[in-house]
RNA sequence: GGGCGAUUAGCUCAGUGGUUAGAGCGCUCCCCUCACACGGGAGAGGUCCAAGGUUCAAGUCCUUGAUCGCCCACCA
């Protein structure tokens, strides 16, 4: 809470008020609510600046955040805060989508269980009701996506039927049917008879499935001879007109033009010749049924077949289909089937698997069918949109989604826009009983009952100027509207500020799931109409990153018939939503899915547990600081004078502040590039090691006795380094968790003013940037020799089982002076750290009878514990580590013997082996050597 | 039928042609040391799917195969 920030020493010193485990249930509510109140995420669109805009994949509007939502936007909001916090002008703009068919699908489920139909209701109290319980859940999923965490600014949320967003629908449908690209028609489509609709290719989807193929015989009229046909829709039969056979098929060539009798019907159909039939299939010859299968339809049309539907809408089959007439077409199969036997004209069933296409969303049996519909052109449209991305005006990572989408384009078909739904928008077409077609006259939206209309629908007839005009029944398919998003989001077709400032977005994230429903779309749509010179300012986005997708610990994918379905909220409550965020980053490698389990996501709660108590240990020292100093938080907390470069603090600074600075910077670096590449995992990853690895157990441990010692003397540079890394940490961890840092961050002294409106948040905070004194080759350098000899010692320690309690002493002999003068020169938090009462330089070769050495190229270290040395297991361990060694030297020795790697190699490859070659010589013959002192006085002792 | 991806520690996964291939979890041993047992310390654990090839050098590049997964597709 902002009110934090005044009193924020006080209550952060308070140990009270600083329990020992981080409970993310008490915080985390709080600043969603608080980070929403004060409107901290509002972008102004007259700010300037580089700008960063990105716009969210909408969801459903009656659906409910799921993990793959929580994945999306934990993408986006990481990537979200942390442009903000490069001082970007920054917009995530949210917002739902009316989702048509889903959410009849959905509003129906719940009318079935209230024993209520749509038809029942009507199409206005259908829509009412639909209205209605968009209101509900479409509050919901803002409730859920606040409690994310998602730093939207929700003052632009916008819905796919908010009245702007009609009017945008109108002015793309109007310019695109003007221009020739929307076209209605009779065609045959895919029809789904439980939403009775019809759909896009792209909304049925294909299942593989055991069936049978049924060979039927055809008697040939006026002859004894008959023709077999294959088929794995008996039923359709009734819809036949024909019957096809490969020209070149000789066994069939005599019968072209010839009539056959279509059994059980009893009607007349012609054999006919087409180079689409394959000879090899079934028995070469094809029942052809135009009204009723996409091939068949395209063979009528070829032929000037009739097209005879046979079915109803609901999947039933019609008066056409004689007999069967009231069917439904699946209890017709069984039928045709059983008289067809019972009349001799079965010839042979057989097993075939194949693939059937079913409806998206409702799983039903899709029929292709023929009906009139409203079409895209999109042709023109693809190809404009290959040529964006082959511009490299549309980056698509990663990249090997490029090839999918570019070849998706090349391969494109015209879309089925229409759709026999209520709830959508309608198509803004008129038809007179002449058969004219007369388009609104413009795009404004009236609003009757809240409800956006056509404000100007036509007067008169376009063609015979009658007055009887009937809108038409039909709405446009979801992803029409949706391919608008970036566009009628930020106000178009009228040029505002927002458009100018925002538009093209900076990036989209999407799942690679619906990169042809929505992304490709949004390009063809967008770059079409967009107003703009240029292709790159016609663009909906510069960058498309498909994200992956969330699977169970099993790998499998969820859904709720596995039960599978992992419910964020829930685990949102038990870890806590950062912790979430953060295993969701971490796992996010571009091009893999993600096998998400609770193991995972504990242990990120117990990193956040971790952070809590780096900072309950700073502030439960800090009451020994200010008794001993006598200086007030904020005097610790403010930078020192040397204003260029005010961090590392401290005259000469000390090994670890300049070595933990280096680390910071590198860590910077890395997340920088990281997420400049979509790489949230490496960008989580070297987070996470900075931050428990390097500054916890390493920084904090070493630093320790600085904080105040027994006679509270306190070292301030030290204070203020470690200041100054933990905020900054802070703020580098902001974009993964929000919600820690934030709380933590309000609990630090304030830098900036108070007035200052960047102070009341850490996300107006800056992103941190690593000064280039930082990087420090020379600490790292020395830190790492002093952590291998104090592990050395751990080591030994461990292997002695020696009370962690128990200060021992060590024998010490440096390679070199240096080393030597390094390690006197850190002598005390060696012996702190490794637990050891003192550290002996020798010049003399350690005898390692008396006790465990542990040797490196650098140094060799001994510790001395009389009779616990257990000889065989020291003896075991080393001959391991020498065969090792032997067989690593062995390799590299005949690599550097070879001629043509030493012609062929870069020098510096050259040089490094041989370094690396003379290191571990001096290793090897060290080990042999006490191997071989090890094994005598083990035999000695054995002997004695 | 076409295309794509994966195969690395017990599990889930990182890994940019160039030291001894890493992480988290799990496992073993020691420790409730005054930030944290959601912790600390020390360890064990690998034929990088297989076979060829390119290269001075391959987990990484190429070819083929195996297994698993995904996408696209109007063989009735």
């Amino acid at each position: 809470m902002p009110e934090h920030s005044s009193q924020s020493a006080a209550i952060g010193a308070n140990p009270a008020e600083f329990p020992k485990v981080y409970e993310p249930g008490l915080i985390e509510p709080r600043w969603a609510k608080a980070w929403i109140d004060q409107q901290l995420f509002h972008a102004d669109a007259k700010a300037s600046g580089p700008v960063f805009s990105i716009v969210i994949p909408p969801p459903n509007v009656t659906g409910y955040i799921h993990i793959g939502h929580m994945l999306e936007h934990t993408q986006i909001d990481v990537l979200t805060r942390w442009h903000r916090m490069r001082g970007e002008n920054t917009l995530w703009l949210p917002g739902m989508d009316h989702a048509g068919i889903s959410t009849q699908v959905v509003v129906e489920r719940e009318l079935a269980k209230q024993g209520l139909t749509r038809k029942a209701l009507g199409r206005e109290e259908f829509e009412k009701r639909v209205w209605e319980w968009k209101a509900h859940s479409g509050g919901t999923i803002k409730k859920q996506m606040i409690r994310l965490g998602d730093s939207c600014d929700w003052s632009r949320e916008k819905f796919t039927l908010d009245p702007p967003l009609y009017r945008a629908v109108l002015e793309a449908f109007l310019r695109l049917y003007h221009e020739g690209l929307i076209y209605r028609g009779r065609y045959i489509v895919n029809w789904c008879p439980r939403c009775q609709t019809a759909l896009s290719d792209l909304e049925t989807v294909h299942e593989e499935r055991n069936g049978h193929l049924w060979h039927i015989r055809y008697p040939v009229i006026d002859s004894n001879e008959s023709l077999v046909v294959a088929t794995t829709r008996p039923e359709t039969m009734l819809g036949d007109t024909a019957v096809a056979v490969n020209p070149e098929d000789e066994r069939y060539e005599h019968l072209v033009g010839r009539k056959l009798l279509l059994p059980l019907m009893n009607r007349e159909i012609p054999v006919i010749a087409d180079a689409a039939v394959d000879r090899e299939f079934g028995t070469g010859a094809v029942k052809v049924t135009p009204a009723h299968d996409p091939n068949d339809f395209e063979i009528g049309r070829r032929h000037k077949l009739p097209e005879v539907d046979v079915m109803t809408e609901d999947g039933r089959m019609n008066e056409s289909a004689g007999g069967y007439a009231g069917l439904d077409r699946f209890e017709a199969r069984k039928r045709v089937v059983a008289d067809l036997e019972s009349q001799a004209l079965l010839v042979k069933v057989e097993n075939h698997t194949h693939a059937v296409g079913v409806c998206d969303r409702c799983k039903t049996v899709v029929e292709p069918r023929v009906s009139t519909q409203w079409f895209c052109r999109m042709r023109p449209l693809a190809d404009a949109a290959a040529e964006a991305v082959e511009q490299g005006c549309i980056n698509i990572a990663p990249e090997n989604q490029r090839k999918i989408f570019i070849d998706w384009l090349a391969n494109i078909r015209d879309w089925c826009i229409s759709r026999q739904l209520w709830w959508g928008h309608r198509i803004p077409i008129w038809h007179c009983p002449c058969g004219g077609i007369t388009p609104a006259s413009d795009s404004k939206v009236t609003i009757v009952d809240g409800r956006a209309l056509p404000a100007s629908p036509p007067e008169k007839c376009a063609k015979c100027g009658g007055g009887k005009l009937e809108q038409d029944h039909d709405v446009l398919d979801t992803w029409f509207s949706s391919g608008l998003w970036p566009l009628s989001t930020l106000g178009w077709p009228d040029q505002t500020q927002d458009l100018r400032t925002f538009y093209p977005t900076t990036l989209l994230i999407s799942g690679y799931d619906i990169l042809f429903f929505w992304d490709a779309r949004m390009v063809m749509l967008c770059l079409h109409l967009a107003q703009a010179k240029t292709t790159a300012e016609r663009i909906p986005f510069r960058t498309l990153y498909l994200h992956s997708l969330v699977r169970d610990a099993q790998g499998q994918k969820m859904s709720k018939m596995r039960g599978n379905v992992i419910d964020p909220l829930e685990w949102m409550e038990k870890f806590g939503t950062d912790a979430l965020r953060f295993t969701l980053a971490i796992k996010a490698a571009p091009g893999t899915d993600i096998a998400l389990s609770e193991e995972a996501v504990s242990g990120y709660k117990a990193f956040a547990n971790k952070i809590w108590n780096a900072a309950r240990f700073i502030f439960v020292n800090l009451e020994k600081f200010q008794s001993a100093t006598g200086l007030s938080i904020e005097e610790l907390a403010a930078p020192p004078v040397r204003a260029a470069a005010p961090y590392p603090a401290g005259n000469g600074t000390s090994l670890a502040d300049r070595w933990i600075f280096s680390r910071l910077a590198e860590t910077i670096a890395t997340v920088d590039d990281a997420l400049e590449g979509f790489r949230f995992h490496e960008a989580a990853h070297v987070v996470y090691h900075f931050f428990w690895g390097d500054f916890c157990d390493w920084y904090i441990e070493w630093v320790k006795p600085a904080m105040a010692d027994a006679n509270r003397n306190v070292d301030v540079p030290a204070w203020r380094n470690l200041f100054a890394i933990f905020e900054a940490a802070l703020r580098l961890l902001h974009p993964f968790m929000p919600f820690l840092t934030e709380e933590l961050w309000h609990r630090l002294p304030q830098h900036a003013p108070e007035k200052d409106r960047s102070a009341r948040s850490i996300a107006l905070q800056s992103f941190p940037r690593p000064a280039p004194q930082w990087a420090d080759p020379d600490a790292e350098q020395d830190v790492k020799l002093l952590q291998e000899i104090i592990v050395a010692a751990r080591n030994i320690r461990a292997e002695l089982k020696l009370d962690p309690k128990r200060m021992v002493a060590a024998e010490f002999t440096p390679a070199t002076l240096a080393i030597r003068q390094i390690v006197e020169a850190n002598k005390a938090i060696i012996l702190r750290l490794a637990a050891l009462s003192d550290l002996r330089f020798s010049h003399a070769k350690l005898q390692p009878a008396a006790g465990p050495v542990r040797s490196t190229a650098q140094f060799d270290l001994r510790i001395s514990y009389g009779e616990g040395v257990d000889l065989r297991a020291e003896i075991t361990r080393m001959r391991k580590e020498k065969e090792r060694l032997a067989r690593d030297l062995e390799s590299k020795e005949n690599r550097l013997a070879d001629q043509t790697f030493r012609s062929r190699a870069p020098a510096e490859v050259v040089r490094q082996l041989e370094a690396t070659v003379a290191e571990r010589r001096i290793e090897l013959e060290k080990i042999i050597e006490r191997l071989a002192q090890l094994e005598q006085s083990a035999g000695e002792g054995a002997s004695s």
